[in-house]
DNA sequence: GAGTTAAGATTACATTTGTAATCTTAACTG
DNA sequence: CAGTTAAGATTACAAATGTAATCTTAACTC
């Protein structure tokens, strides 16, 4: 299958986050603020969320769709997009894909990149301990 | 900075892997193969190491300069490169990339997504578990 | 039913990327 | 020293990408 693009990942995320999903939705998703807006932000601060055009997103969708990456049906005068892609499969494809790259394939050494920069936190920590107790209730 | 793209990186890699050097050490580290190639594999079996043409390395390479992510110096008629850009911090760089896209910047959600796969095996868990408790080591 | 919208389709266009070929010129060679 | 070579510089060019504008036309509106 061909690579999915950054913007063209962007468009599938507000789609995996509900579907089927109009076009307008999906611009709506995309354009709407996820800043905490409850705490009085003034209307000139700097909250530059990426503004999606919606032209942009309709040649986004219509790529998507080229790649097979998500489908759609006709529903009046609009369509109904759905991914094809489930989120996951290709989150786990990405990653494999850099761990691939830049780690030989083995997922320790980009860890250790992120303790070495302290970029791990106590509850990194304690999420990582307990993926692995489960691993180790599975694999004994 | 710019980004690095793909093809970039790997000539990068090349060049992280011993330098200074010259083009045509790093087209000669692109070059050789990297598999096994202590078992008599016949020399037309399916080991197609990609073959990377000098022409393009050398483009690769400006680009690379260009970008400012290695340096050079002249050396009588040639060029002796080295790069500006640390492995550790451009593969951290990258990580924390995909992550803060794909994960929401969590780092368990990526190895979780590795263990539902059985992407995991018993040295990546004990490297795991000696990470942790390296950090705990630090971290008390 | 005629006119106006608005969805999606098509076209556009600059940049980046992969992949080289051609150009310049300093350096080796006889 | 004249000729050849080979490094790096410059140019090339198609595909992918980000970002839209324009075109078509089915569907609402009066």
């Amino acid at each position: 299958m061909t690579e999915i693009s950054n913007a063209e990942f962007e468009v599938l995320e507000a789609l995996w986050q509900k579907y089927p999903a109009s076009a307008n939705d999906i611009i709506a998703k995309l354009n709407e603020s996820t800043s905490t807006n409850a705490n009085g932000n003034s209307p000139d601060d700097k909250n530059q969320e990426k503004q999606w055009h919606d032209k942009t997103v309709k040649t986004l969708l219509n790529r998507l769709v080229k790649k097979q990456a998500i489908s759609f049906e006709k529903q009046q005068r609009h369509y109904l997009y759905s991914p094809l892609l489930e989120r996951e499969a290709y989150t786990l494809k990405e990653s494999t894909s850099l761990i691939e790259r830049m780690f030989s394939g083995k997922l320790a050494p980009l860890v250790a990149g992120f303790a070495k920069q302290n970029e791990l936190n106590k509850d990194d920590i304690s999420a990582l301990k307990s993926l692995i107790s489960d691993w180790e209730k599975n694999n004994d």
